[in-house]
DNA sequence: GCAAAATACTTTGATATTAAAATATTTAAC
DNA sequence: GTTAAATATTTTAATATCAAAGTATTTTGC
Protein backbone atom coordinates (compact mmCIF):
# COMPACT_ATOMS: atom_id res chain seq x y z
CA UNK A 1 0.00 0.00 0.00
CA UNK A 2 1.60 3.08 -1.03
CA UNK A 3 5.02 1.66 -1.53
CA UNK A 4 6.37 2.41 -4.42
CA UNK A 5 9.03 -0.38 -6.30
CA UNK A 6 12.29 -1.03 -4.72
CA UNK A 7 14.90 -2.54 -6.37
CA UNK A 8 18.75 -2.70 -6.86
CA UNK A 9 20.36 1.36 -7.25
CA UNK A 10 20.67 0.54 -10.94
CA UNK A 11 17.07 -0.74 -11.40
CA UNK A 12 15.90 2.51 -9.41
CA UNK A 13 17.63 5.26 -11.52
CA UNK A 14 16.82 3.78 -14.15
CA UNK A 15 12.91 3.78 -13.42
CA UNK A 16 12.96 7.36 -11.83
CA UNK A 17 14.65 8.19 -15.45
CA UNK A 18 12.31 6.63 -17.58
CA UNK A 19 9.20 8.29 -15.84
CA UNK A 20 10.63 11.84 -15.52
CA UNK A 21 11.31 11.80 -18.89
CA UNK A 22 8.15 10.62 -20.07
CA UNK A 23 6.31 12.98 -18.18
CA UNK A 24 8.38 16.18 -19.06
CA UNK A 25 8.12 15.21 -22.65
CA UNK A 26 3.84 15.15 -22.28
CA UNK A 27 3.96 17.74 -19.99
CA UNK A 28 5.97 19.78 -22.88
CA UNK A 29 3.93 18.38 -25.56
CA UNK A 30 0.21 19.45 -23.63
CA UNK A 31 1.62 22.98 -23.01
CA UNK A 32 2.86 23.18 -26.40
CA UNK A 33 -0.26 21.96 -28.30
CA UNK A 34 -2.86 23.22 -25.92
CA UNK A 35 -3.80 26.54 -28.65
CA UNK A 36 -4.63 24.12 -30.90
CA UNK A 37 -8.00 23.14 -29.67
CA UNK A 38 -9.06 26.87 -30.69
CA UNK A 39 -8.30 25.97 -34.54
CA UNK A 40 -10.01 22.45 -34.29
CA UNK A 41 -6.88 20.77 -34.47
CA UNK A 42 -5.02 17.61 -33.28
CA UNK A 43 -2.19 17.34 -32.82
CA UNK A 44 -1.47 15.16 -35.66
CA UNK A 45 -3.22 17.33 -37.63
CA UNK A 46 -1.20 19.89 -37.03
CA UNK A 47 1.35 17.92 -37.49
CA UNK A 48 1.18 17.13 -40.62
CA UNK A 49 0.32 20.75 -41.37
CA UNK A 50 3.27 21.81 -40.52
CA UNK A 51 5.38 19.26 -42.62
CA UNK A 52 4.16 19.87 -45.31
CA UNK A 53 4.83 23.56 -44.95
CA UNK A 54 8.05 23.79 -44.13
CA UNK A 55 9.35 20.63 -46.00
CA UNK A 56 6.95 20.92 -49.22
CA UNK A 57 4.21 17.88 -50.64
CA UNK A 58 5.22 14.53 -50.03
CA UNK A 59 3.37 11.31 -49.56
CA UNK A 60 1.52 9.54 -47.41
CA UNK A 61 4.76 7.27 -46.09
CA UNK A 62 7.18 10.27 -44.95
CA UNK A 63 4.29 12.19 -43.54
CA UNK A 64 3.85 8.99 -41.16
CA UNK A 65 6.91 8.80 -40.32
CA UNK A 66 7.82 12.90 -39.74
CA UNK A 67 5.09 12.62 -37.29
CA UNK A 68 5.94 9.20 -35.70
CA UNK A 69 2.60 7.59 -36.74
CA UNK A 70 1.55 4.32 -39.01
CA UNK A 71 0.23 5.00 -42.38
CA UNK A 72 -2.58 3.55 -41.45
CA UNK A 73 -3.15 6.33 -38.93
CA UNK A 74 -1.88 9.31 -41.64
CA UNK A 75 -5.05 8.01 -44.00
CA UNK A 76 -7.34 8.87 -41.54
CA UNK A 77 -5.66 12.06 -40.30
CA UNK A 78 -5.46 13.15 -44.05
CA UNK A 79 -9.14 12.27 -44.69
CA UNK A 80 -10.03 14.72 -42.43
CA UNK A 81 -8.28 17.59 -42.96
CA UNK A 82 -8.78 16.59 -46.59
CA UNK A 83 -12.91 17.38 -45.34
CA UNK A 84 -11.92 20.68 -44.09
CA UNK A 85 -10.38 21.21 -47.72
CA UNK A 86 -6.71 22.03 -45.64
CA UNK A 87 -4.77 19.48 -47.92
CA UNK A 88 -5.57 17.63 -51.27
CA UNK A 89 -3.81 14.04 -52.70
CA UNK A 90 -2.67 13.79 -55.86
CA UNK A 91 -1.35 10.54 -57.45
CA UNK A 92 1.73 10.72 -59.10
CA UNK A 93 1.92 10.22 -62.72
CA UNK A 94 4.98 8.40 -63.01
CA UNK A 95 4.11 5.80 -60.24
CA UNK A 96 0.69 5.76 -58.89
CA UNK A 97 1.41 3.88 -55.86
CA UNK A 98 2.40 6.73 -54.64
CA UNK A 99 -0.20 9.61 -53.35
CA UNK A 100 1.49 13.22 -52.76
CA UNK A 101 -0.24 15.25 -50.27
CA UNK A 102 -0.47 19.01 -50.47
CA UNK A 103 -1.46 22.10 -48.41
CA UNK A 104 -4.21 23.67 -50.21
CA UNK A 105 -4.63 27.43 -50.05
CA UNK A 106 -6.80 27.52 -47.13
CA UNK A 107 -4.07 25.20 -45.40
CA UNK A 108 -1.52 27.12 -46.06
CA UNK A 109 -3.26 30.17 -44.82
CA UNK A 110 -4.03 28.33 -41.71
CA UNK A 111 -0.41 27.04 -40.90
CA UNK A 112 0.73 30.89 -41.50
CA UNK A 113 -1.55 31.96 -39.17
CA UNK A 114 -0.79 29.51 -36.26
CA UNK A 115 2.54 29.16 -36.46
CA UNK A 116 4.17 32.54 -34.83
CA UNK A 117 2.02 31.53 -31.70
CA UNK A 118 2.95 27.88 -31.97
CA UNK A 119 6.72 28.81 -32.29
CA UNK A 120 6.36 31.13 -29.31
CA UNK A 121 4.91 28.53 -26.97
CA UNK A 122 7.71 25.92 -27.89
CA UNK A 123 10.08 28.91 -27.33
CA UNK A 124 8.20 29.40 -23.76
CA UNK A 125 8.25 25.95 -23.28
CA UNK A 126 11.87 24.91 -23.73
CA UNK A 127 13.69 28.24 -22.33
CA UNK A 128 13.05 27.29 -18.62
CA UNK A 129 16.23 25.83 -19.39
CA UNK A 130 19.56 28.34 -20.46
CA UNK A 131 21.19 27.18 -23.94
CA UNK A 132 23.40 25.19 -22.54
CA UNK A 133 21.47 23.34 -20.57
CA UNK A 134 19.36 22.87 -23.86
CA UNK A 135 21.50 21.23 -25.85
CA UNK A 136 23.03 19.06 -23.04
CA UNK A 137 19.36 17.65 -23.21
CA UNK A 138 19.37 17.19 -26.48
CA UNK A 139 22.83 15.27 -26.83
CA UNK A 140 21.49 13.01 -23.92
CA UNK A 141 18.34 12.44 -26.27
CA UNK A 142 19.74 12.04 -28.78
CA UNK A 143 21.74 9.06 -27.19
CA UNK A 144 18.66 7.37 -25.89
CA UNK A 145 17.14 7.57 -29.04
CA UNK A 146 19.46 6.23 -31.00
CA UNK A 147 20.53 2.59 -29.51
CA UNK A 148 18.16 -0.06 -31.53
CA UNK A 149 16.00 1.89 -32.90
CA UNK B 1 10.91 21.83 -51.01
CA UNK B 2 12.81 19.94 -48.18
CA UNK B 3 13.83 23.58 -46.30
CA UNK B 4 13.25 23.52 -42.62
CA UNK B 5 11.96 26.29 -40.78
CA UNK B 6 14.60 29.19 -39.81
CA UNK B 7 14.23 31.42 -37.36
CA UNK B 8 16.36 33.10 -34.79
CA UNK B 9 18.56 31.11 -33.20
CA UNK B 10 16.87 30.90 -29.73
CA UNK B 11 13.59 29.80 -31.71
CA UNK B 12 15.75 26.74 -33.76
CA UNK B 13 17.56 25.40 -30.51
CA UNK B 14 14.17 25.24 -28.84
CA UNK B 15 12.53 23.71 -31.92
CA UNK B 16 15.46 21.24 -32.36
CA UNK B 17 15.40 21.05 -28.45
CA UNK B 18 11.74 20.02 -28.32
CA UNK B 19 11.97 17.25 -31.24
CA UNK B 20 15.02 15.65 -29.88
CA UNK B 21 13.19 15.35 -26.28
CA UNK B 22 10.07 14.26 -28.27
CA UNK B 23 11.49 11.42 -30.30
CA UNK B 24 13.60 10.12 -27.35
CA UNK B 25 10.94 9.92 -25.38
CA UNK B 26 8.70 8.31 -28.12
CA UNK B 27 11.95 5.35 -29.09
CA UNK B 28 12.52 4.84 -25.51
CA UNK B 29 8.78 4.10 -24.70
CA UNK B 30 7.93 1.83 -28.00
CA UNK B 31 10.73 -0.23 -26.88
CA UNK B 32 10.15 -0.06 -23.59
CA UNK B 33 6.82 -1.69 -24.53
CA UNK B 34 7.03 -3.72 -27.68
CA UNK B 35 6.59 -7.00 -25.22
CA UNK B 36 3.53 -6.00 -24.11
CA UNK B 37 1.49 -7.66 -26.99
CA UNK B 38 2.78 -10.84 -25.87
CA UNK B 39 -0.14 -10.60 -23.52
CA UNK B 40 -2.63 -8.68 -25.33
CA UNK B 41 -1.90 -5.57 -22.91
CA UNK B 42 -2.00 -2.13 -24.12
CA UNK B 43 0.69 0.52 -22.92
CA UNK B 44 -2.41 2.13 -20.68
CA UNK B 45 -3.45 -1.68 -19.44
CA UNK B 46 -0.16 -1.85 -18.14
CA UNK B 47 0.16 1.44 -16.97
CA UNK B 48 -2.64 1.10 -14.87
CA UNK B 49 -2.08 -2.93 -13.39
CA UNK B 50 1.31 -1.89 -12.23
CA UNK B 51 0.34 1.38 -10.34
CA UNK B 52 -2.06 -1.22 -8.72
CA UNK B 53 0.53 -3.19 -8.10
CA UNK B 54 2.98 -0.38 -6.81
CA UNK B 55 0.80 1.21 -4.79
CA UNK B 56 -2.04 -0.55 -3.84
CA UNK B 57 -5.88 -0.45 -4.85
CA UNK B 58 -7.15 2.96 -5.76
CA UNK B 59 -9.55 5.33 -7.40
CA UNK B 60 -10.56 6.01 -10.90
CA UNK B 61 -9.65 9.35 -10.55
CA UNK B 62 -6.16 8.48 -8.48
CA UNK B 63 -5.43 5.91 -11.25
CA UNK B 64 -5.75 8.50 -14.45
CA UNK B 65 -3.18 11.18 -12.52
CA UNK B 66 -0.67 8.13 -12.07
CA UNK B 67 -1.14 6.85 -16.07
CA UNK B 68 -1.13 10.84 -17.54
CA UNK B 69 -4.92 9.92 -18.66
CA UNK B 70 -8.25 11.31 -18.39
CA UNK B 71 -10.28 9.79 -16.14
CA UNK B 72 -13.13 9.33 -18.69
CA UNK B 73 -10.21 6.76 -20.56
CA UNK B 74 -9.87 5.56 -17.22
CA UNK B 75 -13.13 4.34 -16.96
CA UNK B 76 -12.68 2.12 -20.51
CA UNK B 77 -9.15 0.74 -19.78
CA UNK B 78 -10.62 -0.64 -16.75
CA UNK B 79 -13.29 -1.97 -18.16
CA UNK B 80 -11.58 -3.68 -20.61
CA UNK B 81 -9.84 -5.21 -17.49
CA UNK B 82 -12.35 -6.20 -15.89
CA UNK B 83 -13.98 -7.63 -18.94
CA UNK B 84 -10.32 -10.07 -18.39
CA UNK B 85 -11.00 -9.94 -14.80
CA UNK B 86 -7.61 -8.89 -14.30
CA UNK B 87 -8.74 -5.98 -11.49
CA UNK B 88 -12.48 -5.57 -10.43
CA UNK B 89 -14.64 -2.23 -9.10
CA UNK B 90 -15.49 -1.87 -5.96
CA UNK B 91 -17.36 1.58 -4.20
CA UNK B 92 -16.86 2.71 -1.16
CA UNK B 93 -19.41 2.51 1.58
CA UNK B 94 -18.44 5.37 3.61
CA UNK B 95 -18.34 7.62 0.54
CA UNK B 96 -20.21 6.24 -2.56
CA UNK B 97 -18.91 8.52 -5.14
CA UNK B 98 -15.56 6.92 -5.38
CA UNK B 99 -14.62 3.43 -6.70
CA UNK B 100 -11.64 1.74 -5.59
CA UNK B 101 -9.98 -0.35 -8.56
CA UNK B 102 -8.73 -3.72 -6.89
CA UNK B 103 -6.24 -6.65 -8.79
CA UNK B 104 -7.17 -9.86 -8.90
CA UNK B 105 -6.00 -12.62 -8.22
CA UNK B 106 -5.03 -13.23 -12.16
CA UNK B 107 -4.01 -9.82 -12.13
CA UNK B 108 -1.59 -9.63 -9.69
CA UNK B 109 0.05 -13.02 -11.07
CA UNK B 110 0.05 -11.35 -14.41
CA UNK B 111 2.23 -8.58 -13.32
CA UNK B 112 4.31 -10.53 -11.20
CA UNK B 113 5.02 -12.78 -14.57
CA UNK B 114 6.13 -9.62 -16.50
CA UNK B 115 7.19 -7.14 -14.12
CA UNK B 116 10.69 -8.42 -14.61
CA UNK B 117 11.20 -8.47 -18.06
CA UNK B 118 10.06 -5.09 -18.45
CA UNK B 119 11.82 -3.65 -15.90
CA UNK B 120 14.75 -5.35 -17.52
CA UNK B 121 13.15 -3.88 -20.84
CA UNK B 122 13.71 -0.28 -19.02
CA UNK B 123 16.96 -1.19 -17.62
CA UNK B 124 18.44 -1.83 -21.02
CA UNK B 125 16.81 1.48 -22.67
CA UNK B 126 17.82 4.10 -20.03
CA UNK B 127 21.58 2.46 -18.89
CA UNK B 128 22.54 3.62 -22.18
CA UNK B 129 23.28 6.53 -20.10
CA UNK B 130 25.65 6.36 -17.48
CA UNK B 131 24.32 6.81 -14.30
CA UNK B 132 25.57 10.57 -13.78
CA UNK B 133 23.89 10.72 -17.09
CA UNK B 134 20.97 9.81 -15.96
CA UNK B 135 20.70 12.25 -13.04
CA UNK B 136 21.48 14.99 -15.10
CA UNK B 137 18.96 14.33 -17.49
CA UNK B 138 16.69 13.53 -14.68
CA UNK B 139 16.99 17.21 -13.49
CA UNK B 140 16.78 18.59 -16.61
CA UNK B 141 13.64 16.88 -16.91
CA UNK B 142 11.97 17.44 -13.59
CA UNK B 143 12.83 21.52 -14.63
CA UNK B 144 10.56 21.25 -17.58
CA UNK B 145 8.29 19.65 -16.40
CA UNK B 146 7.52 21.81 -13.63
CA UNK B 147 7.12 25.48 -15.17
CA UNK B 148 3.09 26.06 -15.04
CA UNK B 149 2.20 23.06 -14.39
C1' DG C 1 6.77 -10.64 -71.28
C1' DC C 2 4.70 -12.92 -67.26
C1' DA C 3 4.48 -14.52 -62.51
C1' DA C 4 6.41 -13.36 -57.99
C1' DA C 5 8.01 -10.11 -54.86
C1' DA C 6 8.18 -5.61 -53.29
C1' DT C 7 6.12 -1.16 -52.53
C1' DA C 8 2.53 2.34 -51.30
C1' DC C 9 -1.53 3.09 -49.63
C1' DT C 10 -6.34 2.08 -47.73
C1' DT C 11 -9.55 -0.50 -45.05
C1' DT C 12 -10.99 -2.88 -40.99
C1' DG C 13 -11.50 -3.96 -36.20
C1' DA C 14 -10.28 -3.19 -31.64
C1' DT C 15 -8.74 -0.07 -28.19
C1' DA C 16 -7.40 4.56 -26.81
C1' DT C 17 -8.02 9.37 -26.15
C1' DT C 18 -10.02 13.76 -25.04
C1' DA C 19 -13.66 17.08 -24.04
C1' DA C 20 -18.04 17.77 -22.73
C1' DA C 21 -22.39 16.29 -20.96
C1' DA C 22 -24.79 13.41 -17.76
C1' DT C 23 -25.38 10.91 -13.34
C1' DA C 24 -24.84 10.05 -8.58
C1' DT C 25 -23.34 11.31 -4.14
C1' DT C 26 -21.62 14.19 -0.54
C1' DT C 27 -20.67 18.61 1.57
C1' DA C 28 -21.75 23.39 2.37
C1' DA C 29 -24.86 27.30 3.01
C1' DC C 30 -28.66 29.08 4.65
C1' DG D 1 -33.17 19.97 6.78
C1' DT D 2 -33.40 21.40 2.02
C1' DT D 3 -31.28 23.51 -1.89
C1' DA D 4 -26.74 24.68 -4.14
C1' DA D 5 -22.16 23.64 -5.04
C1' DA D 6 -18.56 20.46 -5.29
C1' DT D 7 -16.77 15.89 -6.18
C1' DA D 8 -16.19 11.27 -8.51
C1' DT D 9 -17.29 8.69 -12.06
C1' DT D 10 -19.53 7.23 -16.41
C1' DT D 11 -21.30 8.10 -20.89
C1' DT D 12 -21.09 10.04 -25.46
C1' DA D 13 -19.22 11.64 -29.75
C1' DA D 14 -15.40 12.48 -32.51
C1' DT D 15 -10.79 11.47 -33.68
C1' DA D 16 -6.63 8.79 -33.09
C1' DT D 17 -3.90 4.70 -33.06
C1' DC D 18 -1.95 0.29 -34.31
C1' DA D 19 -1.75 -4.15 -36.49
C1' DA D 20 -3.23 -6.92 -39.87
C1' DA D 21 -5.52 -7.78 -44.05
C1' DG D 22 -6.63 -6.07 -48.56
C1' DT D 23 -5.89 -3.50 -53.06
C1' DA D 24 -3.32 -1.46 -56.64
C1' DT D 25 0.95 -0.68 -58.94
C1' DT D 26 5.65 -1.32 -60.11
C1' DT D 27 9.88 -3.90 -60.23
C1' DT D 28 12.41 -8.21 -60.43
C1' DG D 29 13.62 -12.82 -61.91
C1' DC D 30 13.47 -15.96 -65.06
Amino acid sequence: MGTHYSGTPTEELALATYVKLSRAADAVTHRINAHLHHHDLTVSQFGALEALYHLGPMQTGELAEKILKSSGNLTLVVDNLVKRRLVYRQRRKDDRRCVDIHLTEDGTALIEQIWPSHLAGVVEAITVLSADEQRLLGDLCRKLGKKAG
